[in-house]
DNA sequence: GGCTCGTCGG
DNA sequence: CCGACGAGCC
Protein backbone atom coordinates (compact mmCIF):
# COMPACT_ATOMS: atom_id res chain seq x y z
CA UNK A 1 0.00 0.00 0.00
CA UNK A 2 1.26 3.81 -0.75
CA UNK A 3 1.68 5.98 1.81
CA UNK A 4 1.67 10.16 1.49
CA UNK A 5 3.49 12.09 3.52
CA UNK A 6 3.96 15.84 3.60
CA UNK A 7 5.56 18.94 5.67
CA UNK A 8 4.33 22.14 5.50
CA UNK A 9 5.43 25.38 7.66
CA UNK A 10 1.70 26.48 8.19
CA UNK A 11 2.75 30.16 9.93
CA UNK A 12 -0.52 29.84 12.01
CA UNK A 13 -3.29 27.36 11.74
CA UNK A 14 -6.14 29.35 12.84
CA UNK A 15 -5.01 32.10 9.98
CA UNK A 16 -4.86 28.83 7.44
CA UNK A 17 -7.16 26.22 9.08
CA UNK A 18 -9.94 26.58 6.18
CA UNK A 19 -6.70 26.51 3.01
CA UNK A 20 -5.70 23.42 5.14
CA UNK A 21 -8.95 21.60 5.37
CA UNK A 22 -9.47 21.61 1.80
CA UNK A 23 -6.16 20.85 0.97
CA UNK A 24 -6.60 17.70 3.29
CA UNK A 25 -9.66 16.46 1.86
CA UNK A 26 -7.81 16.81 -1.74
CA UNK A 27 -4.71 15.98 -1.10
CA UNK A 28 -5.63 13.29 1.72
CA UNK A 29 -1.88 12.94 3.06
CA UNK A 30 -1.40 9.41 5.38
CA UNK A 31 0.56 12.20 6.97
CA UNK A 32 0.99 15.64 7.48
CA UNK A 33 3.96 17.27 9.92
CA UNK A 34 2.94 21.35 10.79
CA UNK A 35 5.15 23.46 11.65
CA UNK A 36 4.71 27.15 13.60
CA UNK A 37 0.93 26.51 14.09
CA UNK A 38 1.40 29.18 16.71
CA UNK A 39 -1.61 27.86 18.70
CA UNK A 40 -1.65 27.12 22.50
CA UNK A 41 -2.83 23.74 23.25
CA UNK A 42 -5.91 24.72 23.98
CA UNK A 43 -7.10 26.49 21.09
CA UNK A 44 -5.74 24.05 18.86
CA UNK A 45 -8.52 22.94 16.35
CA UNK A 46 -9.10 19.28 17.14
CA UNK A 47 -12.36 19.40 16.23
CA UNK A 48 -12.28 20.52 12.97
CA UNK A 49 -9.69 17.73 11.56
CA UNK A 50 -11.69 14.73 13.30
CA UNK A 51 -14.51 16.27 11.05
CA UNK A 52 -12.57 15.35 8.37
CA UNK A 53 -11.19 12.03 9.63
CA UNK A 54 -7.85 13.05 11.17
CA UNK A 55 -6.56 12.57 13.95
CA UNK A 56 -4.06 15.34 15.51
CA UNK A 57 -0.77 15.15 18.24
CA UNK A 58 -0.01 18.99 18.83
CA UNK A 59 2.64 20.89 21.26
CA UNK A 60 2.01 24.33 20.95
CA UNK A 61 2.95 27.75 22.91
CA UNK A 62 2.34 31.09 23.12
CA UNK A 63 2.24 33.33 19.72
CA UNK A 64 5.65 31.43 18.29
CA UNK A 65 6.86 28.33 16.83
CA UNK A 66 4.48 25.15 17.50
CA UNK A 67 3.87 21.90 15.70
CA UNK A 68 1.34 19.02 15.07
CA UNK A 69 1.02 15.79 13.14
CA UNK A 70 -2.45 14.72 11.93
CA UNK A 71 -3.42 11.58 10.00
CA UNK A 72 -5.93 9.39 9.47
CA UNK A 73 -4.13 6.65 10.98
CA UNK A 74 -3.74 6.08 14.68
CA UNK A 75 -1.27 7.72 16.00
CA UNK A 76 1.22 6.71 18.98
CA UNK A 77 3.21 10.02 20.72
CA UNK A 78 6.91 9.09 21.29
CA UNK A 79 9.36 10.92 22.82
CA UNK A 80 9.18 14.68 21.56
CA UNK A 81 11.96 16.05 24.22
CA UNK A 82 15.40 17.44 22.73
CA UNK A 83 16.36 17.75 26.14
CA UNK A 84 18.94 20.28 27.45
CA UNK A 85 20.14 21.99 23.81
CA UNK A 86 16.06 23.18 23.60
CA UNK A 87 14.88 26.45 24.63
CA UNK A 88 12.85 25.38 27.79
CA UNK A 89 9.01 25.67 26.91
CA UNK A 90 9.46 25.59 22.97
CA UNK A 91 7.71 23.66 20.55
CA UNK A 92 9.55 22.60 18.32
CA UNK A 93 9.54 19.04 18.03
CA UNK A 94 6.93 16.25 17.98
CA UNK A 95 7.31 12.71 17.01
CA UNK A 96 4.95 9.64 16.54
CA UNK A 97 4.86 6.38 15.24
CA UNK A 98 2.33 5.64 12.67
CA UNK A 99 1.77 2.83 10.63
CA UNK A 100 5.03 1.24 12.28
CA UNK A 101 6.94 4.45 10.94
CA UNK A 102 8.38 6.66 13.31
CA UNK A 103 7.89 10.12 12.57
CA UNK A 104 10.06 13.02 14.03
CA UNK A 105 8.72 16.55 12.95
CA UNK A 106 10.73 19.70 13.61
CA UNK A 107 10.73 23.54 13.73
CA UNK A 108 14.43 24.23 13.63
CA UNK A 109 15.14 27.32 15.04
CA UNK A 110 15.69 30.31 12.41
CA UNK A 111 18.82 31.63 13.74
CA UNK A 112 18.48 35.37 13.16
CA UNK A 113 22.19 36.02 11.59
CA UNK A 114 25.64 34.30 12.18
CA UNK A 115 26.70 37.04 14.95
CA UNK A 116 23.75 35.64 16.81
CA UNK A 117 23.67 33.71 19.90
CA UNK A 118 20.57 32.64 18.62
CA UNK A 119 23.01 31.18 15.51
CA UNK A 120 24.54 29.23 18.32
CA UNK A 121 21.55 27.90 19.73
CA UNK A 122 20.31 26.72 16.30
CA UNK A 123 23.66 25.09 15.22
CA UNK A 124 23.70 23.35 19.34
CA UNK A 125 20.02 22.41 18.51
CA UNK A 126 20.79 20.62 15.02
CA UNK A 127 23.31 18.72 16.81
CA UNK A 128 21.29 17.96 19.74
CA UNK A 129 18.83 16.19 17.32
CA UNK A 130 21.92 13.28 16.73
CA UNK A 131 21.41 12.51 20.75
CA UNK A 132 17.84 12.37 20.26
CA UNK A 133 17.78 10.17 17.56
CA UNK A 134 20.54 7.78 19.04
CA UNK A 135 18.96 7.49 22.08
CA UNK A 136 15.22 6.86 20.46
CA UNK A 137 15.71 4.66 17.49
CA UNK A 138 18.12 2.64 15.46
CA UNK A 139 19.44 4.06 11.71
CA UNK A 140 17.56 0.34 10.81
CA UNK A 141 14.32 1.46 12.08
CA UNK A 142 12.23 3.10 9.40
CA UNK A 143 12.67 6.60 10.39
CA UNK A 144 11.11 9.82 8.74
CA UNK A 145 12.78 13.49 9.82
CA UNK A 146 10.14 15.80 8.70
CA UNK A 147 9.74 19.49 8.63
CA UNK A 148 11.41 22.89 8.48
CA UNK A 149 15.22 22.44 8.98
CA UNK A 150 15.52 26.35 8.13
CA UNK A 151 18.54 25.04 6.31
CA UNK A 152 19.22 24.74 2.47
CA UNK A 153 21.66 21.87 2.18
CA UNK A 154 23.05 22.32 -0.94
CA UNK A 155 24.22 24.95 -3.78
CA UNK A 156 21.28 23.89 -5.89
CA UNK A 157 18.45 24.32 -2.68
CA UNK A 158 19.01 28.58 -2.89
CA UNK A 159 18.66 30.51 -5.43
CA UNK A 160 21.32 32.72 -5.65
CA UNK A 161 24.11 30.62 -3.57
CA UNK A 162 27.34 32.04 -3.81
CA UNK A 163 25.85 36.07 -2.75
CA UNK A 164 24.03 33.63 0.25
CA UNK A 165 26.97 31.62 1.03
CA UNK A 166 27.40 32.17 5.09
CA UNK A 167 24.11 33.92 5.22
CA UNK A 168 21.41 32.10 8.09
CA UNK A 169 20.23 29.24 6.19
CA UNK A 170 22.95 28.41 4.13
CA UNK A 171 26.34 28.71 6.44
CA UNK A 172 28.85 26.54 6.30
CA UNK A 173 28.40 25.90 9.91
CA UNK A 174 24.97 24.76 9.47
CA UNK A 175 25.89 22.47 6.72
CA UNK A 176 28.63 20.94 9.37
CA UNK A 177 26.12 20.40 11.67
CA UNK A 178 23.30 18.83 9.15
CA UNK A 179 25.63 16.60 7.88
CA UNK A 180 26.43 14.94 11.26
CA UNK A 181 22.80 14.25 12.26
CA UNK A 182 22.48 13.12 8.55
CA UNK A 183 25.36 10.66 9.17
CA UNK A 184 23.85 9.04 11.58
CA UNK A 185 21.68 7.13 9.14
CA UNK A 186 19.68 9.23 7.03
CA UNK A 187 18.78 9.81 3.48
CA UNK A 188 17.08 13.25 1.71
CA UNK A 189 14.21 11.51 0.18
CA UNK A 190 13.45 14.88 -2.05
CA UNK A 191 16.85 14.70 -3.53
CA UNK A 192 16.37 11.28 -4.15
CA UNK A 193 13.96 11.97 -6.76
CA UNK A 194 14.66 15.34 -7.61
CA UNK A 195 18.79 15.60 -8.48
CA UNK A 196 18.08 18.78 -10.19
CA UNK A 197 18.15 22.47 -8.67
CA UNK A 198 16.14 24.69 -8.53
CA UNK A 199 12.67 23.22 -6.30
CA UNK A 200 12.09 25.53 -3.19
CA UNK A 201 9.68 25.64 -0.58
CA UNK A 202 10.12 29.53 0.81
CA UNK A 203 10.18 32.59 -0.27
CA UNK A 204 10.97 35.56 1.78
CA UNK A 205 8.17 37.74 2.76
CA UNK A 206 10.60 40.38 2.26
CA UNK A 207 12.04 40.44 -0.49
CA UNK A 208 10.20 42.42 -3.04
CA UNK A 209 8.34 40.09 -5.20
CA UNK A 210 10.46 37.18 -4.20
CA UNK A 211 7.42 34.76 -5.45
CA UNK A 212 7.13 35.84 -8.45
CA UNK A 213 11.20 36.31 -9.42
CA UNK A 214 11.27 32.31 -7.84
CA UNK A 215 13.82 33.87 -4.92
CA UNK A 216 13.36 31.23 -3.04
CA UNK A 217 15.05 28.43 -0.61
CA UNK A 218 14.73 24.34 -0.14
CA UNK A 219 14.65 24.69 3.41
CA UNK A 220 11.41 22.08 4.08
CA UNK A 221 12.63 18.72 4.40
CA UNK A 222 12.03 14.85 4.39
CA UNK A 223 14.98 12.74 5.46
CA UNK A 224 14.15 9.17 6.08
CA UNK A 225 16.39 6.34 7.28
CA UNK A 226 17.26 3.66 4.57
CA UNK A 227 14.31 1.32 5.68
CA UNK A 228 11.83 3.83 4.41
CA UNK A 229 13.81 5.61 2.26
CA UNK A 230 14.56 2.41 0.05
CA UNK A 231 10.47 1.96 -0.14
CA UNK A 232 9.98 5.80 -1.84
CA UNK A 233 8.81 6.25 -4.81
CA UNK A 234 8.59 9.91 -5.56
CA UNK A 235 9.27 13.18 -3.64
CA UNK A 236 7.49 16.68 -4.79
CA UNK A 237 6.84 20.13 -3.57
CA UNK A 238 2.87 20.95 -3.81
CA UNK A 239 3.10 24.99 -4.69
CA UNK A 240 -0.94 25.26 -4.12
CA UNK A 241 -0.74 27.34 -0.95
CA UNK A 242 0.93 29.75 -2.92
CA UNK A 243 -1.57 30.31 -5.23
CA UNK A 244 -4.24 30.92 -2.91
CA UNK A 245 -6.39 34.10 -1.23
CA UNK A 246 -3.90 33.93 1.45
CA UNK A 247 -0.56 32.55 0.92
CA UNK A 248 2.31 31.00 2.74
CA UNK A 249 5.76 32.14 2.74
CA UNK A 250 6.22 28.12 2.48
CA UNK A 251 4.81 25.24 0.66
CA UNK A 252 4.52 21.70 1.39
CA UNK A 253 6.79 19.24 0.53
CA UNK A 254 5.76 15.62 0.03
CA UNK A 255 6.86 12.19 -0.72
CA UNK A 256 4.97 8.66 -1.52
CA UNK A 257 6.25 5.28 -0.28
CA UNK A 258 5.48 1.98 -0.82
CA UNK A 259 5.14 0.29 2.80
CA UNK B 1 -24.77 75.38 -9.57
CA UNK B 2 -24.88 72.23 -7.19
CA UNK B 3 -22.22 71.46 -5.04
CA UNK B 4 -22.46 68.25 -3.03
CA UNK B 5 -21.51 68.06 0.23
CA UNK B 6 -20.62 64.46 2.95
CA UNK B 7 -18.80 63.37 5.93
CA UNK B 8 -17.64 60.41 6.75
CA UNK B 9 -15.72 58.44 9.98
CA UNK B 10 -13.34 56.50 7.80
CA UNK B 11 -11.43 55.15 11.17
CA UNK B 12 -8.35 54.49 9.37
CA UNK B 13 -7.97 56.23 5.93
CA UNK B 14 -5.00 53.67 5.19
CA UNK B 15 -7.32 50.84 6.14
CA UNK B 16 -9.95 52.40 3.49
CA UNK B 17 -7.68 54.14 1.16
CA UNK B 18 -9.40 52.09 -1.66
CA UNK B 19 -12.59 52.03 -0.69
CA UNK B 20 -12.58 55.78 -0.57
CA UNK B 21 -11.28 56.09 -3.61
CA UNK B 22 -13.70 54.26 -5.42
CA UNK B 23 -16.60 56.52 -3.49
CA UNK B 24 -15.23 59.46 -4.94
CA UNK B 25 -15.07 58.46 -8.65
CA UNK B 26 -18.95 57.46 -8.04
CA UNK B 27 -19.73 60.13 -5.90
CA UNK B 28 -18.20 62.72 -6.98
CA UNK B 29 -18.86 65.01 -4.44
CA UNK B 30 -17.57 69.09 -3.85
CA UNK B 31 -16.50 68.17 -0.38
CA UNK B 32 -15.22 65.58 1.65
CA UNK B 33 -14.82 65.47 5.73
CA UNK B 34 -13.41 62.95 7.02
CA UNK B 35 -12.60 61.76 11.02
CA UNK B 36 -10.42 59.35 12.73
CA UNK B 37 -7.90 59.50 9.62
CA UNK B 38 -5.38 58.03 12.48
CA UNK B 39 -2.29 59.10 10.26
CA UNK B 40 0.33 61.31 10.49
CA UNK B 41 0.33 64.18 8.08
CA UNK B 42 3.35 62.65 7.02
CA UNK B 43 1.83 59.78 5.93
CA UNK B 44 -1.60 61.55 4.65
CA UNK B 45 -1.67 59.64 0.70
CA UNK B 46 -1.85 62.98 -1.12
CA UNK B 47 -1.27 61.86 -4.32
CA UNK B 48 -3.84 58.79 -4.27
CA UNK B 49 -6.19 61.67 -3.76
CA UNK B 50 -4.77 63.93 -6.67
CA UNK B 51 -4.20 61.51 -9.24
CA UNK B 52 -7.99 61.35 -9.02
CA UNK B 53 -8.56 64.97 -9.04
CA UNK B 54 -9.28 65.78 -5.12
CA UNK B 55 -7.51 68.33 -3.32
CA UNK B 56 -6.65 67.86 0.63
CA UNK B 57 -6.21 69.19 3.42
CA UNK B 58 -5.35 67.34 6.96
CA UNK B 59 -4.58 67.63 10.36
CA UNK B 60 -3.65 64.26 11.65
CA UNK B 61 -1.75 62.51 14.67
CA UNK B 62 -0.55 59.44 15.66
CA UNK B 63 -2.39 56.09 16.33
CA UNK B 64 -6.42 58.52 17.11
CA UNK B 65 -8.57 60.68 15.44
CA UNK B 66 -7.32 62.55 12.53
CA UNK B 67 -9.06 64.89 10.16
CA UNK B 68 -9.28 65.78 6.21
CA UNK B 69 -11.06 67.94 3.71
CA UNK B 70 -11.23 66.69 0.06
CA UNK B 71 -12.19 68.90 -2.50
CA UNK B 72 -11.55 68.91 -6.27
CA UNK B 73 -11.95 72.75 -6.20
CA UNK B 74 -9.36 75.31 -4.41
CA UNK B 75 -8.58 74.65 -0.79
CA UNK B 76 -7.82 77.46 1.60
CA UNK B 77 -7.18 76.52 5.26
CA UNK B 78 -8.59 78.84 7.90
CA UNK B 79 -8.41 79.00 11.49
CA UNK B 80 -8.55 75.19 13.02
CA UNK B 81 -7.78 76.06 16.07
CA UNK B 82 -10.34 75.20 19.11
CA UNK B 83 -8.49 76.98 21.76
CA UNK B 84 -7.88 75.71 25.53
CA UNK B 85 -10.73 73.83 25.48
CA UNK B 86 -9.20 71.16 23.51
CA UNK B 87 -6.23 68.55 24.29
CA UNK B 88 -2.92 70.10 22.54
CA UNK B 89 -2.06 67.83 19.72
CA UNK B 90 -5.43 66.37 19.59
CA UNK B 91 -6.75 66.16 15.76
CA UNK B 92 -9.87 67.20 15.73
CA UNK B 93 -10.83 70.41 14.11
CA UNK B 94 -10.20 71.65 10.55
CA UNK B 95 -11.87 74.40 8.45
CA UNK B 96 -11.14 75.57 5.09
CA UNK B 97 -12.88 77.97 2.47
CA UNK B 98 -13.96 77.05 -0.55
CA UNK B 99 -16.14 77.78 -3.20
CA UNK B 100 -16.93 80.50 -0.75
CA UNK B 101 -17.89 78.57 1.88
CA UNK B 102 -16.76 78.21 4.88
CA UNK B 103 -15.85 73.99 5.97
CA UNK B 104 -15.75 73.13 9.82
CA UNK B 105 -14.76 69.44 10.21
CA UNK B 106 -14.87 68.42 13.58
CA UNK B 107 -14.05 65.08 15.39
CA UNK B 108 -15.85 66.08 18.64
CA UNK B 109 -14.31 63.92 21.79
CA UNK B 110 -16.77 60.67 22.61
CA UNK B 111 -17.18 61.13 25.76
CA UNK B 112 -16.77 57.44 26.87
CA UNK B 113 -18.74 57.74 29.86
CA UNK B 114 -21.21 60.38 31.83
CA UNK B 115 -19.26 59.83 35.09
CA UNK B 116 -16.04 60.38 33.11
CA UNK B 117 -14.30 63.38 33.03
CA UNK B 118 -13.89 62.62 29.55
CA UNK B 119 -17.27 63.62 29.31
CA UNK B 120 -16.55 67.15 30.91
CA UNK B 121 -13.57 67.59 28.36
CA UNK B 122 -16.30 66.76 25.54
CA UNK B 123 -18.83 68.94 27.11
CA UNK B 124 -16.48 71.98 27.47
CA UNK B 125 -14.92 71.36 23.68
CA UNK B 126 -18.22 71.07 22.07
CA UNK B 127 -18.87 74.54 24.33
CA UNK B 128 -15.75 76.05 23.03
CA UNK B 129 -16.97 75.38 19.26
CA UNK B 130 -19.43 78.17 20.17
CA UNK B 131 -16.36 80.47 20.66
CA UNK B 132 -14.79 79.46 17.69
CA UNK B 133 -17.31 80.38 15.30
CA UNK B 134 -17.80 83.76 16.75
CA UNK B 135 -14.26 84.13 16.32
CA UNK B 136 -13.85 83.30 12.96
CA UNK B 137 -17.82 83.70 11.46
CA UNK B 138 -21.14 85.63 11.33
CA UNK B 139 -24.06 84.12 11.20
CA UNK B 140 -24.73 85.67 7.92
CA UNK B 141 -22.06 83.97 6.13
CA UNK B 142 -22.40 80.45 4.93
CA UNK B 143 -20.84 78.63 7.05
CA UNK B 144 -21.36 74.44 7.44
CA UNK B 145 -20.45 72.45 10.30
CA UNK B 146 -19.60 68.74 9.43
CA UNK B 147 -18.43 65.52 11.25
CA UNK B 148 -19.13 63.43 13.63
CA UNK B 149 -20.38 65.23 16.46
CA UNK B 150 -20.69 61.93 18.55
CA UNK B 151 -24.38 63.18 19.80
CA UNK B 152 -27.53 62.21 18.44
CA UNK B 153 -30.04 65.27 19.03
CA UNK B 154 -33.25 64.00 18.99
CA UNK B 155 -34.50 61.15 20.04
CA UNK B 156 -35.93 60.06 16.39
CA UNK B 157 -31.83 59.95 16.00
CA UNK B 158 -31.71 56.60 17.95
CA UNK B 159 -33.18 53.27 17.63
CA UNK B 160 -33.99 53.17 21.23
CA UNK B 161 -34.76 56.85 23.28
CA UNK B 162 -35.80 55.41 26.34
CA UNK B 163 -33.56 53.41 27.45
CA UNK B 164 -30.42 55.02 26.17
CA UNK B 165 -31.45 58.75 27.83
CA UNK B 166 -28.96 59.64 29.61
CA UNK B 167 -26.04 56.94 27.77
CA UNK B 168 -23.05 59.05 26.19
CA UNK B 169 -23.92 60.65 22.69
CA UNK B 170 -27.69 60.66 23.75
CA UNK B 171 -27.28 62.63 27.59
CA UNK B 172 -29.21 65.91 28.49
CA UNK B 173 -25.92 68.22 29.36
CA UNK B 174 -25.02 67.19 25.59
CA UNK B 175 -27.98 68.04 24.00
CA UNK B 176 -27.88 71.01 26.46
CA UNK B 177 -24.35 72.47 25.12
CA UNK B 178 -24.75 71.35 21.43
CA UNK B 179 -28.52 73.71 21.00
CA UNK B 180 -26.45 76.38 22.70
CA UNK B 181 -23.78 76.61 19.78
CA UNK B 182 -26.73 75.64 16.86
CA UNK B 183 -28.25 79.12 18.34
CA UNK B 184 -25.27 80.59 17.22
CA UNK B 185 -26.87 80.28 13.85
CA UNK B 186 -26.81 76.51 12.54
CA UNK B 187 -29.92 74.59 11.01
CA UNK B 188 -29.93 70.91 10.44
CA UNK B 189 -29.39 70.32 7.44
CA UNK B 190 -30.31 66.73 7.38
CA UNK B 191 -33.15 67.05 9.64
CA UNK B 192 -34.37 69.57 7.19
CA UNK B 193 -35.14 67.46 4.90
CA UNK B 194 -35.77 64.00 6.46
CA UNK B 195 -38.21 64.89 8.94
CA UNK B 196 -38.83 61.52 10.20
CA UNK B 197 -36.76 59.20 11.90
CA UNK B 198 -34.94 55.79 11.71
CA UNK B 199 -32.00 57.71 9.92
CA UNK B 200 -28.54 56.81 11.26
CA UNK B 201 -24.77 56.62 10.44
CA UNK B 202 -23.22 55.23 13.21
CA UNK B 203 -23.92 51.14 14.49
CA UNK B 204 -21.60 49.92 17.59
CA UNK B 205 -19.55 47.25 16.83
CA UNK B 206 -20.36 45.76 20.34
CA UNK B 207 -24.39 45.48 19.84
CA UNK B 208 -23.99 42.03 18.47
CA UNK B 209 -25.81 42.58 14.90
CA UNK B 210 -26.99 45.93 15.63
CA UNK B 211 -26.05 46.47 11.64
CA UNK B 212 -28.78 43.92 10.57
CA UNK B 213 -30.89 44.82 13.17
CA UNK B 214 -30.63 48.77 12.74
CA UNK B 215 -29.71 49.77 16.33
CA UNK B 216 -28.29 52.91 14.87
CA UNK B 217 -27.38 56.58 15.96
CA UNK B 218 -27.64 59.52 13.98
CA UNK B 219 -24.26 60.86 14.81
CA UNK B 220 -22.58 62.18 12.28
CA UNK B 221 -24.08 65.80 10.99
CA UNK B 222 -23.91 68.47 8.49
CA UNK B 223 -25.28 71.48 9.86
CA UNK B 224 -25.20 75.05 8.06
CA UNK B 225 -26.10 79.02 8.53
CA UNK B 226 -29.15 80.42 6.61
CA UNK B 227 -27.05 81.52 3.75
CA UNK B 228 -25.90 77.85 2.94
CA UNK B 229 -29.33 76.37 4.35
CA UNK B 230 -31.50 77.99 2.61
CA UNK B 231 -29.83 76.40 -0.48
CA UNK B 232 -29.77 72.85 0.43
CA UNK B 233 -31.81 71.06 -1.67
CA UNK B 234 -31.61 67.38 -0.22
CA UNK B 235 -29.76 65.54 2.35
CA UNK B 236 -29.08 61.60 3.11
CA UNK B 237 -27.27 59.13 4.37
CA UNK B 238 -25.41 56.79 1.91
CA UNK B 239 -24.63 53.77 3.70
CA UNK B 240 -22.47 51.95 0.92
CA UNK B 241 -19.72 51.65 3.48
CA UNK B 242 -21.64 49.28 5.17
CA UNK B 243 -22.54 47.01 2.41
CA UNK B 244 -18.44 46.38 1.27
CA UNK B 245 -15.90 43.77 2.03
CA UNK B 246 -14.44 46.18 5.07
CA UNK B 247 -17.05 47.49 6.65
CA UNK B 248 -16.91 50.84 8.96
CA UNK B 249 -19.43 51.28 11.60
CA UNK B 250 -19.88 54.40 10.05
CA UNK B 251 -21.72 55.83 6.94
CA UNK B 252 -22.20 58.62 4.90
CA UNK B 253 -23.97 62.19 5.22
CA UNK B 254 -24.70 64.33 2.43
CA UNK B 255 -26.33 67.03 1.32
CA UNK B 256 -26.46 68.87 -1.90
CA UNK B 257 -27.07 73.06 -2.24
CA UNK B 258 -27.91 75.10 -5.15
CA UNK B 259 -24.87 77.41 -5.28
C1' DG C 1 -16.78 42.45 20.85
C1' DG C 2 -14.77 44.45 16.79
C1' DC C 3 -11.40 47.24 14.98
C1' DT C 4 -6.86 49.71 14.19
C1' DC C 5 -2.43 50.82 15.52
C1' DG C 6 2.26 49.93 16.86
C1' DT C 7 5.50 46.44 18.07
C1' DC C 8 7.94 42.28 17.60
C1' DG C 9 9.27 38.33 15.18
C1' DG C 10 10.13 35.62 10.69
C1' DC D 1 5.17 41.23 3.82
C1' DC D 2 2.45 38.86 7.15
C1' DG D 3 1.56 36.64 11.49
C1' DA D 4 0.30 37.33 17.02
C1' DC D 5 -0.30 40.39 20.56
C1' DG D 6 -1.49 44.26 23.71
C1' DA D 7 -3.36 48.80 24.12
C1' DG D 8 -6.79 52.07 23.39
C1' DC D 9 -11.12 53.35 21.74
C1' DC D 10 -15.92 53.04 20.87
Amino acid sequence: MTFKAASFNINSIRARKELLINWLLQSKPDLLCLQETKVMDKDFPVQDFRDIGYNTLFKGQKSYNGVAILSPHDLTRVDSDLGEAAEPGEARLLAAQVKGIYVVNTYIPQGQDPKSPKFIHKLNWIRAMRDYFTRNFTPEQPVLWLGDFNVAPEPIDIHDPKRLLGHVGFHPEEHKVLAHVKEWGFQDIFRKHKPEGGHYTFWDYRVPRGVERNLGWRVDHIWGTRAIADRSMDSWVDIEPRKLEKPSDHTFIMAEFNI
